[in-house]
RNA sequence: GGCUAGGUGGCAGAGUGGUUAUGCAGCGGCCUGCAAAGCCGUGGACGCCGGUUCGAUUCCGACCCUAGCCUCCA
């Protein structure tokens, strides 16, 4: 069974076949670092982590993921806060990093930043005025989108259509309303380089296409983003490299997630519903939320809410709840396998929502099961599972009493149910229940089992 | 207005031309001092209207509704 993708640009799932034998390229625009990620910034980067995890056990992946550190969001930060540019993003590509650390990301192969690549953004500009697709107009460098035909083929509209029913201000050294920006002049203040244009900077589309082509090729497997990202930003990039590589195709495959939304509504700073992630992992652990992303299809629209939090947590919990006082030895890791269930999932598209069904039935496998090798077996699988989809990386024990500020101390807890068995052998039982409540109270469930009480924080 | 996705049981969310998604919640049972957790069993669904078909939630068409994009945006 190969892998099968959706590509947006054939606008179906079709198999997957990486340009070189056993080797593939992947390509996701990051972050343009102004500023802390918000949960909608953290879906791609779980969801193509996840991609890149899958794809890590077929093949060599080289994967890039972007930052984008020269933008004119970037520079109004800094007059706002009257920091230096350089201070601003290095501060947000720490916190980015750290972040998406926290919800299992794992770093990519190469994270090429668009400062480290102006020579090759230039070199690209002049390939395309040469071949006639760009030219330059007062200070400017702009494509020429009319000599592109296949423009508008990945996001399927009419480029005669966009032209006429443009509803933006067109600025006047533009031939076209739809042309783009590849270079534009800077002032003095801001950042800017020496060009064949003069002191400028470049435009956002032109990094990503000449990052990918530095690092990954001319053509690369591929092409990852927000849905959103794919008009203008997708289109252009596609654009711009296939026209400076004689029409080479640029991304086999373009993959993009669907939009989170913010308790039904969208979220946008001027309605001030912008959730952080750096906020987020100061009250929950960063597997339910990397559990909660994973939860829906990846081109599925995404409603994030405290319940779709707390239902994350409560699998979590089965899941965590079901390993629990099993020990796994290393030899039984080593040959732990995943069910073919949740890889043929993950292989389809990235179904996580099916994978996790595989997930829990194996799960329910394990608390059925009164063999104890068959539970390490089973267990074994659980955490092999777990590898693969950045999960289950807590110790079960260490996930049930996991102490968040204010909560009771786990020395308290247990003198309190040491005194509640004390009473419950001397069929005390109301004494008992007196102290079960005030556990209950502080947010202790405990659990009589034969081996002794044990207790989780719910 | 144009383009692209969707509308599934109380909630979240997969999938399929006829056969259990899964998790949470519900109900019955086992277990327990009583619980909890776990296990066993169980009810409940496919926006609306037509069409194709032996049979459609699944295919086709119309309609209604929702979201995203068309402008910086994951």
């Amino acid at each position: 069974m190969t892998i099968q993708l959706h590509d947006t640009l054939q606008g179906k799932k079709v198999p997957f076949e990486p340009l070189k034998e056993g080797e593939v390229t992947m390509y996701l625009c990051g972050p343009t670092v102004y500023n802390f990620a918000h949960i909608g910034n953290a879906r791609p980067a779980v969801v193509f982590d996840l991609l890149a995890r899958v794809l890590r056990r077929r093949y060599k992946l080289t994967f890039a993921r972007n930052i984008t550190d020269v933008d004119d969001k970037i520079n109004a930060a800094s007059v706002e806060t009257g920091k230096p540019i350089d201070e601003i993003t290095a501060r947000f590509i720490k916190a980015y990093n750290e972040d998406m650390g926290a919800l299992g990301v794992r770093m990519p192969d190469i994270e090429p930043r668009a400062t480290q690549h102006i020579a090759e953004m230039i070199a690209m500009i002049e390939t395309l005025i040469e071949n006639g697709n760009a030219y330059e107009a007062d200070g400017h460098v702009l494509f020429d989108v009319t000599t592109h035909d296949a423009y508008g083929e990945l996001s399927k509209r009419d480029l005669r259509e966009m032209i006429a029913g443009a509803r933006v201000e067109v600025a006047p050294y533009k031939q076209n309303a739809q042309d783009f920006v590849l270079w534009k002049p800077s002032t003095p203040e801001l950042p800017g380089w020496d060009s064949p244009w003069g002191r400028g900077r470049p435009g956002w589309h032109i990094e990503c296409s000449a990052m990918a082509e530095k690092h990954l090729g001319e053509t690369i497997d591929i092409h990852a983003g927000g849905q959103d990202l794919v008009f203008p930003h997708h289109e252009n990039e596609m654009a711009q490299s296939r026209c400076a590589h004689g029409g080479a195709p640029f991304a086999r495959y373009w993959m993009h997630n669907g939009f989170l939304s913010l308790d039904d509504t969208k979220m946008s700073k001027s309605l001030g519903n912008v959730l952080l992630v750096h906020d987020l992992i100061e009250t929950v652990p960063g597997e339910v939320i990397r559990l909660a992303l994973l939860s829906a299809h990846y081109r599925q629209p995404l409603n994030w809410s405290a319940e779709t939090m707390e239902s994350a947590r409560r699998m979590l919990d089965r899941l965590y709840g079901a390993l629990r006082g099993i020990k796994v030895s290393s030899a039984a890791r080593e040959n732990a396998e995943v069910p073919d269930a949740l890889i043929n999932a993950l292989e389809d598209d990235l179904n996580s929502p099916k994978a996790m069904a595989a997930f829990f039935e194996l799960a329910r496998d394990l608390n059925k099961a009164d063999d104890p090798a068959e539970q390490e077996r089973l267990a074994a699988a659980m955490y092999a599972s777990g590898e693969l989809m950045g999960l289950l990386g807590n110790d079960p024990e260490a996930w049930f009493s996991g102490h968040v500020e204010g909560d009771m101390a786990a020395d308290e807890i247990e003198a309190l149910i040491e005194q509640r068995n004390a009473a419950r052998a001397a069929k005390d039982f109301a004494a008992a229940d007196e102290i079960r409540d005030k556990l209950a109270d502080a947010g202790v469930t405990i659990e009589d089992g034969p081996d002794g009480t044990t207790w989780r924080r719910s």
